[in-house]
RNA sequence: GUGGAUGUAGCUCAGCUGGUAGAGCCCCGGAUUGUGACUCCGGUGGUCGCAGGUUCAAAACCUGUCAUCCACCCCA
């Protein structure tokens, strides 16, 4: 294939069957943020690079598409919905109703290296609370997120939840200098990948002694707790009684506190006993780190259970982000689903569904000859009044046969076949290509049978 | 940005130590002029990712480049 009729890289087209398959995603994850009573949102896809670079770290930064208009402004591709929001909120937040709670689904650029489920351009479903403090706001998203991965079909997968305030007193109590807190951090979340060795040998490089590993291991040695709330009991305990820093220890106490609320409201929403607020499948990890800069407390990630293809949802706290972008401060929340992931993970688990999906299209129509064009074209006109998706025969030469293999072919469910017969009859031939059973009715009996 | 693997028909792939391309599926037509999944017959389709180089001769060897996949990095 030549290069000019790829699309470029990291982006893909995407037939009808797939887009079938994307539509179902995205509505049933709209429909979830609407269900929790989120409003729907717009901004632009680009905004100036220096607003989108604000707070995210120079990683990212990296990874920001970077463009120049005509009056050399410059400007950057949207690489997540978290800043533009800041800014959107700073814009409007006179006109807007608090907590505000919105959601946005669209496309967002990422300029780095593609792989299996990574994208240079692709859908984010991102639902955010701006306003509160409270952990009610974590416990609603987590809630919401359960309720459409749920709907969505999505199976094993757990949720991950940390705390941001958490990791600075362990890091503290750890003697890890706060300089060198963000390489420790990132060593860390690796600790399943490169495994105890591999953070060691990174400390090092950074500059970071095998010592202060050792303790930060041994602050959080939780195995034999039984559950969340046991787990940060105990590490709670053990946080007090090592931080020397008073400041530390506050925040620290507060994180577990937060995190504590979270598992509680959770059991509580879900009468005590639903598995979803349980360790199954909410698990405090206290290695979960997460890269953005902007984080301020609680941090979740999900991640499917069996297949390994990294967290397709994400989200966490970043307390006074706005106040970067001019407005109040204030307390702010959000989650985003990774749409391509989600759907990587359907079809994943569900290996024929492309094959299975059937179209939106209800009924194809063919009339066999130039006579019954008129009667045919009524028919069409009477089932779309009555709501009935219907495709009508386009070829000047129908011929039944090939007629029905195309509608076959577009998985539409049922063909109406008018000739002589039935146009003389006012009816119509109705088939089910599932069944192949016929039945002779009238357009509007066609509508009620397959409405 | 770094390292590795791969790139042949719409799809899945074969093609030996260099001798200018093949199968299956799909698609199209017919057997079957008011009926699609099966069967049979016939047919279309490839500048071998792209550009150079070596050679009498390159899909094959060399170099570069682009894309995909994998591992880093990071992340949805």
């Amino acid at each position: 294939m030549s290069k000019l009729v790829q699309p470029p890289k990291g982006t893909k087209d995407f037939l009808p069957e797939e887009m079938i398959l994307r539509r179902r995603v995205i509505e049933t994850i709209r429909e979830c943020f609407v269900l929790y009573g989120f409003v729907e949102i717009d901004s632009p896809v680009f905004e100036y690079f220096e607003l989108l670079s604000r707070k995210c770290g120079s990683e990212v930064e990296k990874e920001i598409y970077v463009f120049e208009d005509k009056a050399k402004r410059k400007l950057g591709l949207r690489f997540e919905f978290t800043s533009p929001l800041g800014r959107y909120y700073a814009t409007n937040a006179e006109k807007l109703t608090k907590p505000f709670k919105r959601y946005i689904i669209g496309k967002v650029y990422r300029y780095e290296n593609t792989q299996a489920g990574r994208y240079r351009e692709f859908y984010q479903a991102d639902a955010d609370i701006i306003g509160s403090y409270s952990m009610n706001v974590e416990s609603e998203l987590i809630d919401l997120a359960v309720f459409a991965l749920d709907k969505l079909g999505m199976g094993n997968y757990e949720i991950i939840i940390n705390n941001r305030k958490i990791l600075d007193g362990i890091i503290n109590a750890a003697g890890i200098d706060e300089s060198k807190k963000d390489a420790a951090l990132r060593a860390l979340d690796k600790t399943a990948k490169i495994g105890e060795s591999g953070v060691i040998k990174e400390f090092q490089e950074n500059g970071i002694g095998e010592e202060n590993y050792r303790s930060f291991m041994r602050i959080i040695d939780l195995d034999h707790a039984t559950d969340n709330a046991n787990k940060l009991s105990i590490l709670k305990e053990r946080l007090i009684a090592e931080l020397k820093d008073e400041s530390f220890k506050q925040k620290a106490a507060e994180g577990i506190e937060e995190l504590s609320s979270i598992i509680q409201n959770g059991k509580a929403v879900n009468g005590g006993t639903d598995a979803h607020s349980d360790a199954d499948v909410i698990k405090f990890d206290p290695l979960l780190v997460r890269g953005l800069g902007y984080y301020t407390g609680p941090i979740f990630e999900i991640k499917s259970k069996d297949l390994s293809i990294g967290s397709f949802a994400a989200g966490g706290r970043y307390d006074n982000l706005v106040e970067l972008y001019g407005a109040r401060p204030e307390g702010a929340c959000g989650i985003s689903f990774g749409v391509e992931r989600i759907i990587d993970i359907i079809m994943q688990k569900n290996t024929g569904i492309l094959q299975s999906v059937s179209s939106p299209v209800k009924i194809y129509i063919v009339y066999l000859t130039e006579k019954e064009k008129p009667y045919a074209y009524k028919t069409a006109k009477i089932l779309r009044s009555n709501g009935i998706s219907a495709e009508i025969c386009v070829s000047s030469e129908p011929n039944i046969g090939k007629e029905i293999k195309y509608a076959d072919r577009k998985k539409i469910e049922y063909v109406a076949i008018i000739g002589e017969r039935e146009a003389a009859e006012q009816k119509l031939t109705l088939k089910n290509l599932k069944t192949r059973e016929e039945t002779v009715v009238s357009a509007e009996e066609t509508a009620e049978v397959i409405k």
